[in-house]
DNA sequence: GAGTATCTACGAACACATTCGTAGATGTCA
DNA sequence: TGACATCTACGAATGTGTTCGTAGATACTC
């Protein structure tokens, strides 16, 4: 078997694990009442197999229910993600992108300062 | 005809919006030379044709050869993918894929005085 | 004008993503 | 134990993305 370079996740593999995130590790059917009406159970399950091969997920191989689990953090699939796009998108320019995140919402006072505060941590306050 | 949802471009398309905003109008065969030996000519040419169909690019009807350009700027279609990004994967907050950009890189001092600068412009300085 | 180069259009092939129905195994309970 | 519920596995259908060869039209050149 060869060792695929990871990719990123699909639209349809994130949904399913912004609920593993939210939830923790959860069934096929705690994960399908989580996303409402979205799919069909059998679409679910279908996902998580195709994830656990792909690798994304891990299950515990009880007799019957399987409780999958994320194996990447929501974080760690965020850095991917955005680092992806920076490569695709941005040439690379992480300034770039935090300027068009800015951009896109008329971001809060509050998450502005957010912002300046990891600034400060990151490069060692301002000049 | 169905007015159809702005979809993201695909990986493919986006490699060539990328050299059509560096290059500006540019004929299949300038796109296919500007990304070296990626992909046959017969290749560009389909995905410019499909990309037109979806209005992502426009061309000049000329007898001949065609020149195509991008009917989205660089900054919007960044904009778009920032957006869309946001609400895959961060929930919305433009917060957290600040702090996923800046973790990625370890963005310059430089890079990071630029962006202190734009939060300035954007907060009304700080408090 | 014949031969060559270059262009567009088209279709086919393949890969991957998405969706779900059906089948078979296993558990639950009256 | 028989009826029913629930689980996994599997395969098929469909959609979209990607790749490129071939064909036909047009220009270029000797």
């Amino acid at each position: 078997m060869v060792k695929r370079a990871l990719k990123r996740p699909t639209d349809a593999e994130l949904g399913i694990l912004r609920v593993l995130w939210t939830r923790g590790p959860s069934t096929v059917r705690e994960v399908a009442q989580a996303m409402d009406r979205e799919s069909a159970y059998t679409t679910i399950l279908k996902f998580l197999q195709i994830m656990t091969d792909k690798g994304l997920v891990s299950r515990d191989d009880s007799p019957r229910t399987h409780v999958y689990e994320a194996v990447s953090s929501e974080g760690q699939t965020q850095q991917q993600l955005v680092r992806d796009l920076l490569d695709r998108a941005f040439d690379g320019s992480a300034t770039k992108l935090v300027m068009q995140a800015l951009a896109t919402k008329k971001a809060s006072r509050k998450e502005l300062d957010e912002i300046r505060k990891l600034l400060d941590q990151h490069g060692g306050g301002r000049q």
